[in-house]
DNA sequence: CAAGTGTTTTTGTATGACAAATAAAAATAG
DNA sequence: CTATTTTTATTTGTCATACAAAAACACTTG
């Protein structure tokens, strides 16, 4: 019985797939492996059958597991992973170390981002700019760390939207866990805020004049910034974020 | 009763999701709409509860809906779904039409995979750089339009393998969509893939001489060539795959 | 009118019983 | 002795039933 891993917060079946979707990203049950059996889980954790299932199914959605009668459940290879998944991701970023992840996240966003922006520029609406717009008024009304994160979150995710193509909606939320990861790189109390928000206007200039070669260029700017907050200001006097 | 809906294959469960998920993919349930409860699915399909909370944990897991006591079930808004997601690509496929697929597909491809060659060219290992050229002889070998296509697949595989960030995984399906739709567009028994292939090698002798620029530009022409054969044959005389 | 209280609806959880699939072992045929 | 078929055992798949817990809504009460 592992009571101690039961998390808090949430229902059974939920917390069981957290359980051991952690365990799977951590690589405690590696590719290949054939998991406990479903009542061996319920034994495990002390829960029923029906509850193992349901969070069995859950993990076997988001491509983790495969299961089949008489065999069990098997974890997927990776390439299976939805790891643009909301819960992969995090458990993801949990189980890597803080540098790594946001190693790869940045090394991400700069071959999303560009493209995004530059689509950006061609296809929003008006509607779609007062949106980005505002995001940026938000981002300079804010007052302390994590209101700042959330609406420079907002502003990505408007960023997203701008740019017309549902296909790549699933980014918004890795842009999300690499911005709140950035977080983790920010110990100041007053970050100064102001080249951040900068940076980010010169994206809204070139998307509101539709100049799609500027809006990738002042994209790139912007995470060059990010990228040198993680470096740990070596290359910039002050912090900011992004 | 629905027995109908009841596709061919698979387990009852999975054939569930499959129903309510390719319903909500055809927008027959917006957003924010409150779907029947658990045991209204249970009449509408004649089956067990059990199967259908079953099939809803899956949903749920790919972001589609939010279940809460006495509430309901509710759709989840667009941007929370995973898009990127094996059955969820495939639902939006079919739940939309070929050229809008075909559009959106190759804009994120676009996006994508200059930026994924780029990486590969900088951080391929000797092996990664092998198995690219094995699935090139794979392309060169192939004799039906089907083998081509699984090919070709296994060659934007391993260059998003090439690239060696998990986090741009997840579009590989994406990729493999994108390539078995562009089955529709090639009507013709033996189209000729000579110029297809001589593009592909481009990207992969770019790659070999880790030139991240070259690499880059081909992969734009390999790109170009797919929107060609998409737009139905107008600017080239000779229909390829790619 | 406000605050708390109860009612009711829906999902959440557990248990038990079989069905179906299938890998592995055993039996059988050549 | 090998190849094929049959049996068996294990695991997931499915169903039915019962009750618990959450939470919106109506209602009562101060």
């Amino acid at each position: 019985m592992v009571k101690q891993r039961e998390k808090r917060g949430g229902n059974v079946h939920d917390r069981l797939a957290r359980s051991i979707g952690e365990r799977i990203l951590a690589g405690e049950f590696a590719p290949g492996t054939l998991l406990p059996n479903e009542a061996e889980w319920g034994r495990i954790y002390d829960v029923s059958r029906t509850a193992v299932r349901e969070a069995i199914k859950t993990l076997t959605g988001k491509g983790l597991l495969l299961s089949r009668p008489k065999i069990g459940s098997r974890v997927e290879p990776r390439d299976r992973w939805s790891l643009l998944d909301r819960d992969v991701l995090l458990w993801h970023r949990s189980a890597i170390d803080r540098r790594s992840f946001a190693a790869s996240t940045q090394e991400a966003r700069r071959i999303i981002e560009p493209g995004i922006v530059e689509l950006a520029a061609k296809k929003r609406s008006a509607e779609q700019l007062e949106i980005l717009v505002a995001s940026l008024e938000a981002m300079r009304k804010a007052k302390s760390v994590p209101d700042l994160v959330a609406a420079d979150v907002g502003f990505h995710n408007a960023l997203l939207q701008a740019a017309n193509n549902a296909l790549m909606m699933p980014f918004g939320i890795l842009i999300e866990q690499a911005l709140s990861s950035l977080f983790d790189y920010t110990t100041q109390r007053n970050p100064k805020i102001g080249i951040a928000v900068k940076l980010h206007e010169d994206v809204v200039r070139a998307i509101a004049a539709q100049d799609a070669k500027t809006a990738r260029s002042a994209m790139i700017k912007l995470i060059d910034d990010t990228d040198a907050i993680i470096a740990g200001t070596k290359s910039r006097s002050k912090w900011t974020i992004c």
